[in-house]
DNA sequence: CAACGTAGCTAATGCGTATTAGCGAAGAAA
DNA sequence: TTTCTTCGCTAATACGCATTAGCTACGTTG
């Protein structure tokens, strides 16, 4: 190592300037109210020596001092450049980055969370949420009990997804997934079918149950019964449940069990959607490959990730008109996976 | 916010059982070596009121204690989060990100640098740069000058991938592109094939130097002459250069070009790799579709990002051992690209 | 000319922790 | 008794920054 590995201080600028170290403070934050006065020739200055130096406030003692440092954390329960999940993050990551831009903001990847049980936990004993002003949370589910804690401790953070209250209101940017999967439901109801299957969990994570939720109440609407297929088994057997039951529109929560059962359905020479229509609830989660473009919606996952970095900073600023939860309309695709029923 | 409570400090438990706050910080970090001591009554005392207020020391004090905020800067001359697909970079960070869990490291992107003259700046008024330890670089060129600049101001970094001495050495972690070429080579000869050309730039940034070198030594070795093929020229003229000079064999630095190259070859009806075989020299660096898969090498990407947090931080820690300039073996791929020559 | 402003700065302090020099008491050695 | 140890602890300080009270020098005003 070469030498003074010490970093450049504001005591430091004070010294080459020859001014205080609270004159470089004060210039930094470019104090000029009322009760601070600082001649500009002074600032010019100082800002050259900051400039020369290269120096940058300590993030840390910032923190400390100030309570807050224009740091946002980001927090994931998977990893954030994820090996296994494909892409599917990356588009709020996307609008994270570019909002956290936009507002002069720094993103930190809590990464130091360590895993245990299998999933990385907020809480351990040296958790660094408190060295960021606040923290984006990302995960398709959260642990209820981190949440609890969380919004007990009153920690400013911001959801990416709906998440049920948790002790109190959960601030999230979610995805109005109940309305664009009643949409897609009616969709398939406009074209002709009446008998809908919905395969997926259903259940567990928002996410799931707001989907699940949309289509209920979509056919509720419509006198329709449901049909709920689980997700617990084969493709091939799934496909003949489904044609057993005269099923000829499934919504699939995950676009990969679509692309799987459309895969079992040529095998077995049925075409999709002539033979059974597919409609997908959002975009594909894990890497898949598929021709068919599936009809379905889009999450706006970039403008998820932009808002969320919104409600964050309002939720800083104490901005007393920031709505802290939001839904927002996914997009539908006109996809090549529905049609009317064969007779 | 409802954070306006004050949290429980170690002056508070030290109030509380009527010891200093110094005991209390030894009693937290475990401290009875030979130069500390305390009474194990005393302790107890101590942790039991430390159990019952719930108290966790503030992260922020402790680290700006330290004089280290163990935040790691992660630098790329692109947007980290990059909206293509087929994300050349991924695997490095999914490496690096690997790593600062494992030593307990945040990230912190440095994503605000401003571009100018077509690429992003490491220093520019307001560089973040200082806000970390340390700071890992990532791109396919580094700017010389920003490069020495680090060197110089004893600024602690890893460069991901091998760089030259910018006025010292340049710690890094890279791929041995020179070997794999040169074993690409090989394999090529032992093949058959006396007329390879080498096809890309073979100079510029050092991972083309070292590709161009190894090439070039392999067939110095073999005593056969090197023929270098610029990438300034369309696809089909290019192979129209090659077919004349009865190259049999082409090592593409760029995959996208040998792709390019096959697309040509295969439009003239020409086969690969039966009448032309194309090793490729690294992973895809542009999104790019083939059917083929191509025979050549890997980049230990992932590897690669894991070793340079491995680099830095042992930097940090001014760790003796720590070899600060390592090739990683590149992994070869058996494709379906490379067949003997025609004859 | 005294009283008073004002512009431009600095000294001092606090944030919550880690670390170290050193102090008082008690016991041991002489 | 005196001196030396050892134990158990505390006071003081540093870390780097933000904030505020207040000081000095230089007008301005009545």
């Amino acid at each position: 190592m070469t030498g003074s590995r010490r970093r450049v201080t504001q005591q430091d600028i004070a010294r080459m300037t020859g001014v205080s170290q609270a004159t470089v403070s004060l210039v930094l934050n470019g104090r000029d109210d009322g009760s601070v006065r600082i001649a500009p020739e002074t600032r010019e200055r100082v800002l050259s020596a900051i400039r020369s130096t290269g120096y940058v406030a300590d993030p840390v003692a910032r923190r400390l001092a100030a309570r807050h440092n224009r740091i946002l954390g980001v927090f994931t329960y998977e990893p954030v450049f994820p090996a296994g999940t494909g892409d599917f993050y990356h588009p709020f990551l996307v609008g994270i980055e570019e909002s956290a831009e936009r507002l002069g903001c720094d993103l930190l990847l809590l990464t130091s969370a360590p895993v245990t049980d299998g999933r990385r936990r907020i809480f351990h004993d040296d958790n660094r949420l408190r060295l960021a002003d606040g923290c984006v949370l990302l995960g398709r589910s959260l642990d209820r009990d981190e949440l609890g804690r969380l919004v007990a401790e009153g920690h400013p953070f911001v959801s990416v997804g709906r998440r049920d209250d948790a002790g109190g209101p959960v601030p999230y940017v979610g995805a109005d997934y109940a309305t664009a999967t009643a949409d897609m439901v009616r969709r398939a109801l406009d074209a002709g079918h009446t008998r809908l299957a919905y395969l997926g969990q259903g259940g567990g994570p928002e996410s799931h149950t707001d989907r699940f939720a949309g289509y209920r109440t979509a056919l509720d609407a419509a006198g329709l019964p449901t049909r709920h297929e689980p997700t617990d088994r084969s493709p091939t057997d799934l496909l003949d449940a489904l044609l057993a039951a005269g099923v000829t529109a499934v919504m699939v929560e995950e676009y990969a069990d679509g692309v799987a059962l459309a895969t079992v359905a040529a095998e077995r020479g049925l075409t999709v959607p002539a033979d059974l229509s597919i409609l997908a609830l959002g975009d594909p989660t894990r890497p898949t490959t598929s021709d068919l473009e599936f009809t379905g919606f889009r999450i706006p996952r970039r403008e998820m990730g932009w808002q969320a970095v919104e409600v964050l900073t309002g939720l800083l600023a104490g901005v007393p008109g920031t709505a802290t939860q939001r839904l927002l309309p996914c997009q539908p695709v006109d996809g090549v996976t529905l049609l009317p029923p064969r007779h």
